[in-house]
DNA sequence: TTCCTTGCAAATCGTTTGCATAATG
DNA sequence: CATTATGCAAACGATTTGCAAGGAA
């Protein structure tokens, strides 16, 4: 069960999460947070991270590059990791867990997720400089 | 251009990884490609399946939990990864590529491809045990 | 007072890299 | 000979963890 227990650090993390939509890494977390809560470790950092995911408050992203980053958007959506600048930007589509699920149906196993994720470049680098 | 040239290591690797279908680590196929050839290291086991993953030779999966995969069969197809056991076992299903590139379509910059993976339990996990 | 949390630093772990030497074309 | 590949070990970078001290219920 683990009883939790109140904590600034952790108010300060979720709290910050909440006002970004562009899927920082802990590090920058670590680095933004900071700023309100010097004191705070890297290691109280990645320990709440954890633990808010786990309780399905925030998510964690794994785009296969190596670092994880966090939503505070926990509704269904995806994402685009753009090969250019390597930032990650939300994609509002259509829910294709139905066809997925179909698709599977045939699998002789239990399904109970999937990882969906794109990559190519973002709207900001595909513009023309200027 | 990088002219490649050839070697009795890479070999081996690429042979091993053909005679298998469960997507081994580096780790794994550093151990058994050992067996045959001593002295190989496992830098030079890394630095082929890079290698040979850039040539599209085989490719190498990220299932999000921290160790990279790869696989001999580069042929499209899915995969599941098994919660219990953590095995990693093909899933052939109607290619969605399609699906996914329409819905990404009202996207306002450049879709390059993506990523699809499941997890779940494998077969042989959800046998009940004699 | 109990026990969850923190800060700090050290430890993990998978993967990459620098360098001198060996092998290939 | 010009270059690519290797073995070894050290370096890396992200994340986790042990521990003693601090804070919440």
């Amino acid at each position: 069960m683990a009883a939790r227990k109140h904590s600034r650090q952790r108010d300060s993390i979720k709290e910050f999460l909440m006002t970004r939509t562009d899927h920082p890494t802990a590090d920058v977390i670590y680095r933004n947070v900071r700023q309100h809560n010097p004191n705070i470790s890297l290691g109280t950092v990645y320990r709440n991270l954890t633990l808010l995911a786990q309780a399905g408050e925030i998510s964690r992203l794994n785009m296969g590059d190596g670092v994880d980053r966090f939503d505070g958007d926990t509704s269904p959506h995806y994402h685009l990791l753009c090969e250019r600048c390597g930032s990650v930007v939300d994609l509002k589509l259509e829910d294709i867990s139905a066809v997925l699920e179909k698709a599977a149906a045939q699998f002789d196993g239990h399904i109970t997720g999937h990882v969906t994720y794109f990559y190519g470049i973002c709207r900001r680098c595909s513009k023309p400089t200027i």
